[in-house]
DNA sequence: TTGTAGGCGTTATCAA
DNA sequence: TTGATAACGCCTACAA
């Protein structure tokens, strides 16, 4: 792994100045003959540009940072999935930060903004805190936050609207007929957690329910604590004939404990998950869920930091997706795909991507 | 945005040349009060380094790329939350690619290193290619390859092995009593489908069973090829008891069809999928998963990486992770949770992670 | 212990 | 049209 050629090794070879080696790099007007010299010793000694000295000099690296808790989470996942693509398009490399969802290391990306190894951040907070807020203020290079955060604050900010989200699955479920929806909630001390239980009270305001602390259950949002709320739920209050849950896995862990209890789904208890994720299209039944529009939220982010490199200054913008109920057999009974003579039809499952290498 | 402070910020303010500024910056033995001036001073302006120059003059950059062709696969992603925190437990950013499985991409990843924007490169190339091998030879940082390379490639390699998972999954069918087993395959230009397709050639002649054209079908790697292949399977040949899927998606396409056609999952005919995602645990009946080990090939081959990265000039290494069987409903029959008394005790789901946001 | 100066590989200015 | 030269921000001999 010898050295690579620079500039200099080939200004040598040609037998011209680095300066003209430069301006033939980078497209500037040159006599042909020095061109064509230059071009024939960048080629010969196998030339690439050194991005980092690039960098130095022009102070734009040409990467961007996306930082979220943990790329495993399907959101996250779909966010990055239209991330990617966006950012590769505007020639812009991507640098991923897992953040465990610990704040130390939330805000220590956020302080890294400082050694200018990226242009920009797309940054997914669990919580905002106060620190939070005092390096956004300071931040050292353009940021995008997906989630909300307080208003006023000045940074570019992509929201899901949760609350329409969770109204529109008990709009659904109580059209079905449904009125003891029991909610399964996330930590109430996380951003999704604390906006989806608010939302769950007041949609049920709106239709007429009474708000029953009994039906109100908190866990983690992992497919072990949905079955172990779910349980617990079906004790305390077998009657329940709907479930709203905080997200997918939660719902997965809820379809558990009902087939084990014996109650049909959705004749007996309808299921409604959140984030449609694909594990909502490959359960079975195949599970109805809210779409925050987290692939959206993450092109859009995408967007507003593309624009914002590009010179924007304008004041913080706003972007709200709006929610999307995916309606499947958990609440609206079986939707059998049907197969004759050697034919299937089936209901168009969201299929993820998957090779196998 | 007002430009940031330089060493040539805190020397001045401090009164101190920049020399000595650095030599604070990085713990070299510095006079006492020379060192408070110069933290100090640091401390008031918010200095950072710049990562960037740091580079240039080291020539190291502290990132690794990984370049697979799709984060959406859940095999590559598994390994990407592998190799995340061995990465950044290593002090290394992590820099990522998708190539979309076009060979020109990943090409263009391998020349880019030459721009020296990261130390190493962790690859999952879908086919190898003479330019593949000729880019290789002449990489400009040091590579590990994911997947299998020709004997004699002068590159770390970590390495599944489907043939002996292939037969894993053969084995287990057959001690389930099952003879007439399909194969439902991707496509054979592909790594993975040339792999597959001759392991279950072999491992059916090791069980005395006949190879029979037409148990194979070929789609591409997603559910609806699944779901095509296995109803023209079903047609053809109705008397088949078993399926060997080549991947999870595919799996679940053949759940969808079998479902629709009236059989029964596993008395009439058990599914194997391949790759053991979440998917699997997530599906109905659970899928039985052949697991490849994308998450230790992560792993293994962050580890050979940084060892490179920090100094190791061995000769080439391969890894070969085994694979392993994990053995769910889709071909042992249910294995339902139990639910007594406000209480559910289930099997073990593999359960991703998720927050929802 | 400290400061001066050169260099990492580019780009860009300014004369020639 | 070209070449010498000065940055970009940092590290590190080497000399003081």
């Amino acid at each position: 792994m010898a050295d690579g050629p620079t500039i200099n090794t080939i200004a040598e070879r040609a037998g011209v100045s680095i300066a003209s080696v430069s301006r033939v790099l980078n497209g500037l007007p040159t006599r042909q003959e020095t061109v064509r010299k230059v071009m024939a010793a960048a080629d010969e000694l196998g030339y690439v540009r050194n991005a980092v000295a690039r960098s130095l000099k022009s102070r734009r690296t040409h990467q961007v940072a996306f930082a979220m808790a943990d790329v495993g989470n399907p959101a996250y996942l779909a966010m990055l999935r239209q991330i990617q693509p966006v950012l590769k398009a505007a020639g812009y490399r991507l640098v991923l930060h897992s953040t465990d969802a610990v704040v130390e290391d939330e805000i220590a990306v956020l302080h890294s903004l400082g050694e200018r190894y990226v242009d920009g951040l797309i940054m997914v907070p669990l919580r905002v805190t106060e620190a939070h807020l005092r390096m956004l203020a300071t931040a050292r290079a353009p940021v995008v936050i997906i989630g909300s955060v307080p208003d006023g604050t000045r940074v570019d900010n992509v929201r899901a609207d949760s609350r329409t989200g969770v109204r529109l699955a008990l709009d659904h479920l109580h059209a079905l007929g449904r009125r003891r929806i029991a909610l399964v909630n996330g930590p109430l001390d996380t951003v999704p957690g604390a906006a989806r239980g608010a939302a769950y009270r007041e949609a049920l305001g709106d239709l007429d329910l009474p708000y029953d602390e009994d039906l109100v259950r908190i866990g983690d949002f992992y497919r072990a604590d949905g079955a172990r709320a779910v349980a617990e739920l079906l004790a305390a209050r077998p009657d329940i004939d709907a479930l709203m849950c905080a997200n997918d896995l939660i719902a997965l862990g809820a379809l558990d404990v009902l087939r084990a209890a014996g109650r049909r789904v959705p004749e007996d208890v309808a299921v409604v998950g959140m984030d449609d994720t694909d594990l909502a299209a490959a359960s079975w039944p195949s599970l109805t869920s809210v779409s925050l529009g987290s692939a959206e939220r993450g092109k859009a982010a995408a967007e507003l930091l593309l624009e914002r490199l590009q010179g924007g200054e304008s004041d913080p913008r706003v972007v709200t997706v709006p929610p999307r109920l995916a309606v499947r057999a958990s609440t609206a009974g079986p939707a059998y795909g049907k197969y004759t003579d050697g034919k299937y039809t089936g209901e168009t499952h969201a299929g993820g991507k998957e090779g196998g290498a």
